[in-house]
DNA sequence: ATGGTCGAGGTTCGA
C-alpha cells in the first residue's frame, strides 16, 4: 500500500497537475492539504470517474483537507478532537482496508505566523490537541500512518537557510518542541530515516518568492509519522520532487511510504 | 543586500 501526502494549494488551480501526477504516482491512496474549497465545490466526480473514493473536509476560501484512495475507506472521521469550537478544517481519519488496515490521520497543521498572537497560540494549542489524538491513535496498537503538512520544520538541517526561520512559527523552538513531543510518544519520521544523517534536507516545500525553487531554497515541513506497526510495514519512501518543477505547481511536493500492507 | 508569488474571492488576506 502506497500512501502519499499532497499540500496542492487550492484544488481548482491544481486539478490537472493533481490528475497528472495521480496517473504516474502509482499511489493508493493521498491525503490532500489545503483544497481551500467547500465540499459541494471540490471536483468529486472528476475523481471518482477515475477511479478514486474521494472524501472530503472543506471550508469556504482557506485550509481543507480530502482524501483520494483506490481502496476502500472505513469509519471516516472529520475535525482533530479537543475543542468543539474550532470550525477550521484541518484534520481527516479514515481506515484503508489493504492487505491489512491502517488508519490514517491527514492533516494541515496551522502556520501560526505572525508570532506572537493569537495564531500562534492557536497553533500551539491545536498541537497539544494533536498530541492527545495521537496518543489514542498509538493505542490502538496498529499500523497508523499520521501525515501531512505540519508547518513545523522539526531541525536546522531541515533547512536550506535555518538562519531566516529562528523567528518565524514554523522554527521556534516552542514549535519544535511541540512535534518532538509527538514524535517520542513513539512514531517514526519516514523521510528522515531514509538518511539519518544528512547534514541538510531534503525538503519538501519551496516558496514561490524570490526564484526559491531555483536556488533549492527550501525546507522540510511535509511529514509521515509512522506508529510501530506502521513502521514494521515500511518497506519504501520517498519525496517525489519533480512536482515542483512541472506546470503551475504547487509550493509543496508529494511526500510518500509504501507498506507491506 | 535586495526583491518579492501565488490562490481564492471579491478589491484583501493567508501563506
Amino acid at each position: 500500500m502506497k500512501i502519499a501526502s499532497f499540500n496542492i494549494n487550492g484544488i481548482k488551480a491544481r486539478i490537472e497537475a493533481l490528475t497528472n501526477w495521480l496517473a504516474g504516482a502509482d499511489v493508493d491512496v493521498v491525503v490532500l492539504q489545503e483544497i481551500k474549497s467547500v465540499d459541494e465545490g471540490f471536483p468529486r466526480e472528476h475523481f471518482s470517474d477515475l477511479g478514486w473514493n474521494v472524501e472530503t473536509h472543506g471550508q469556504k476560501g482557506f485550509n481543507g483537507v480530502a482524501i483520494l484512495s483506490r481502496l476502500p475507506l472505513e469509519d471516516v472521521s472529520r475535525g482533530l478532537p479537543g475543542d468543539d469550537s474550532d470550525e477550521q478544517a484541518r484534520y481527516i481519519e479514515a481506515t484503508v482496508v489493504g492487505d491489512q488496515a491502517v488508519r490514517l490521520a491527514g492533516l494541515y497543521l496551522p502556520n501560526g505566523n505572525p508570532v506572537p498572537g493569537p495564531k500562534y497560540d492557536y497553533k500551539l494549542a491545536w498541537m497539544e490537541r494533536l498530541r492527545h489524538r495521537a496518543a489514542e491513535l498509538l493505542a490502538l496498537e496498529m499500523p497508523v500512518v499520521m501525515l501531512g503538512d505540519y508547518n513545523v520544520i522539526p531541525e536546522a538541517r531541515d533547512a536550506a537557510k535555518p538562519e531566516k526561520w529562528v523567528d518565524d512559527a514554523l522554527f521556534l523552538p516552542q514549535s519544535r518542541a511541540a512535534l518532538r513531543a509527538i514524535q517520542w510518544q513513539g512514531w517514526t519520521d519516514a523521510i528522515r530515516i531514509r538518511d539519518p544523517w544528512a547534514q541538510r534536507g531534503p525538503f519538501t516545500f519551496w516558496d514561490y518568492q524570490a526564484g526559491a525553487w531555483n536556488r533549492d531554497d527550501g525546507i522540510r515541513i511535509d511529514h509521515l509519522l509512522l506508529s510501530p506497526q506502521a513502521a514494521d510495514l515500511m518497506v519504501e519512501t520517498g519525496i517525489d520532487r519533480e512536482a515542483r518543477a512541472g506546470e503551475k505547481p504547487s509550493d509543496h511536493v508529494p511526500v510518500w511510504v509504501r507498506l507491506a500492507a
